[in-house]
Parts: C-alpha cells; structure tokens; sequence
DNA sequence: GTCTATAAGGCGATAGAC
DNA sequence: GTCTATCGCCTTATAGAC
C-alpha cells in the first residue's frame, strides 16, 4: 500500500538519529538545534554523526524526509470512509484538535524547519513537494466526494488549493501567535 | 489620522540602522543576519549599534515595529471606495499579485522572522499584535459592506478569520515553495 | 563505528580611547 | 556617538587513535 514515490529504508542506526534528532528539536527548537545538541541526545559523540552524515544540512534534510515519511504512513491507512468522513480525518490529521503538548511542538518546529526553506534551494524542493503531496490527497478526496454526488460540482483543484492555503496558514498562526481559532 | 496605537517617533539615526537592517536582511535572509552584516551595512562599527541597542534581539524586535509602522502607514490611506475595492486593495497590499523583487524577498524574510515567534516570547507578543490588527481590519470592511448591503450578511468575525488563515498560508506557501497559487 | 582532541572561524557583547 | 581591539563562547567540521 502507497508505495507512493519516495518511501526508503530507514536503518537501526539512522532511526536512532532521527529520533534523537526528533527530541533536540523538540527541546532547543530549530534555531538552538546544533549537532552538538543532537549528539549529546544520542548519547555519542558529535564525531560519530559526521560518519553517517556528511554535514548538518544532510542531516537534517534527512530528518525533513523522516518526518515525511510518518506524515504519509499516518494519512494512507483507508478505511471505507465516506469522502466527507475522509476529509475531516484528513483535515484533523494536519490540524488536531486538542493540541497534545509534544505534537503541537513538533508543528511548531515544523513551521522553523518550514522558514528555512526560503533561503535554501534544498529545503524549498523537499517543502514543495511535501506540500504537493497533500494538495493532490485533498483534490483526490474532492473529486471522489464530487463523484460520489456527496460534494457539491466544485473546481476540485481550486478548493484543494484554497484548503491548503487555509490549513498552512492555521498551522502557522497557531505556531507564531497566542491568538485563537476556530476551523470548520 | 491612523494615531491608532503604538506609532512612535523614528530618529534619523534609527531609521538609518532600521534601513541598514532590511538591506541586511534582503541580502542575507535571517537566519545569517547578524551584527557584523547590519553594521557592514550601515558602514559603522559593531559597537556603535550597541550604543544605540541593548542587544541583537531588542534591535530586531525594534525592526519588528519599524515594519509594522510601515505597513500600517500603507493601509490607512482611505479613500472613498466601495467595501469591495477597499478589501481588494487590501489583500492586493498583503500579496501583491505582480511580485516585485525587493518586496517579495522583504515578504519572505518577514515569513523567516515570523519564525523566531515559535520560541521567542516578545516576537510572538508583536506578530500576535501585527496579526489581530490585520484581521481587525478585514472585519471592519466586511462589516461596513454587509451595512452598506454590498455583501451577504455573514459572521463578519469568523469570515474576517478565515480569509486572514488563507492569506497566511499563501505568503508562507510562497516563501517557502517553488509551488504556484491563485487567488480570487 | 565510535572516540578524544582540536582546528578554524563567526558570533554577541564589552572595555576604553577619542 | 563612534572607533579599535578583544573576550569568551559556541559552532561546524576534521584528524587520527582504537
């Protein structure tokens, strides 16, 4: 199932990074991340990460695919939902509810990890195409509630487009603001 | 006019180090903006910035107003439109459709500044202000246009919110993909 | 594969002269 | 108000032993 595009093996040792990598951002956010603080989260030396990965971008460009990966395994798992049932599960997946304090700080540093992208190529491309992803899961969900005749005829790659929008924006205004909101 | 709140006076001194610091910041993006870079700007010394600011984030947060001030001073220039030209020229002003390049990479680097909020208390306490004035705004216009029956009568509130997640999202989606939107 | 030790450099910030 | 010089810290990254 989903064996979409860019799914990869992921080694003992590369996951144990990758968490350790996890609980640094949690901890120090995006801008306080070093390798440093990586390491010492690992338990090993800052040495020992420099072997399998050739520099920090590397790193944590991995990291951006890691996080990706759970992104997709966590959305993918269809029942025999109604569209209007698989949107809001959908929805509720990129945007919870009741915000449980270590996920809400994951989207948080998300949204640092996200601001990286405006200056490097490499974050930018893997952000695009996160992005891209979940856009076309939206449009595929739309067309099939359209075709189901549960959706109204709309133009399902417009609204799609639009709900990211939104969705992003939600994301970023609960990451960047104490102000609140509602959804719909 | 527009005396709404927290205008405040800018010396010429101020302004020179405000302006050295956007030069900076479209040159470099935040995350490489430093003292040294402002000051290689400005064409003075490191230390006489600290003359002038107590540290590096009071002179951002500083910036941070200096911004505001800016855009609040392009908003308020009301004229005797209609409730819908006015709403258009508004979002016009936040996205702009035709993407000058200085204000483009001004609005990403606002998105990379917008970033540090996540972690840092008095930069979420300003975007936190910067955001609800926004949104304060749009409701003012939607309500003015329900009065004035140009628009259906609807939760001026909720919409007002709505349309401010949506326009996040597209300035964040900008900065931070190579992905394309529309708008309407 | 992991370690210790260290290189090389940028950073924020300060001291003190002018 | 601005300068030069410098402090102390932290960073990414590497060398070389085990």
């Amino acid at each position: 199932m989903t064996a979409d595009s860019s799914e990869r093996e992921w080694s003992k040792s590369e996951v144990r990074i990758m968490e350790a990598t996890h609980r640094a951002l949690l901890r120090y956010g995006y801008a306080q991340l070093s390798i440093s603080r990586i390491a010492s989260e690992l338990d090993q030396s800052k040495a020992s990460l420099y072997y399998h990965y050739d520099s920090k971008e590397d790193l944590l460009l991995s990291f951006l695919e890691y996080v990706t990966d759970q992104l997709e395994s966590n959305i993918y798992t269809d029942n025999n939902e109604s569209p209007s049932q698989e949107l809001e599960r959908f929805i509720e997946t990129l945007l919870p509810l009741q915000l449980d304090d270590d996920e809400s700080q994951l989207r948080a540093a998300m949204v640092e990890l996200r601001s990286q992208a405006v200056m490097d190529e490499k974050f930018r491309k893997q952000f695009t195409e996160i992005d891209d992803r979940i856009v076309n899961h939206l449009e595929r969900i739309i067309s099939k509630g359209i075709g189901e005749g549960e959706f109204r005829n709309v133009d399902s790659t417009r609204v799609a487009e639009h709900m990211f929008a939104t969705i992003s924006g939600v994301m970023c205004n609960r990451a960047t603001t104490n102000r609140e909101n509602a959804l719909a």
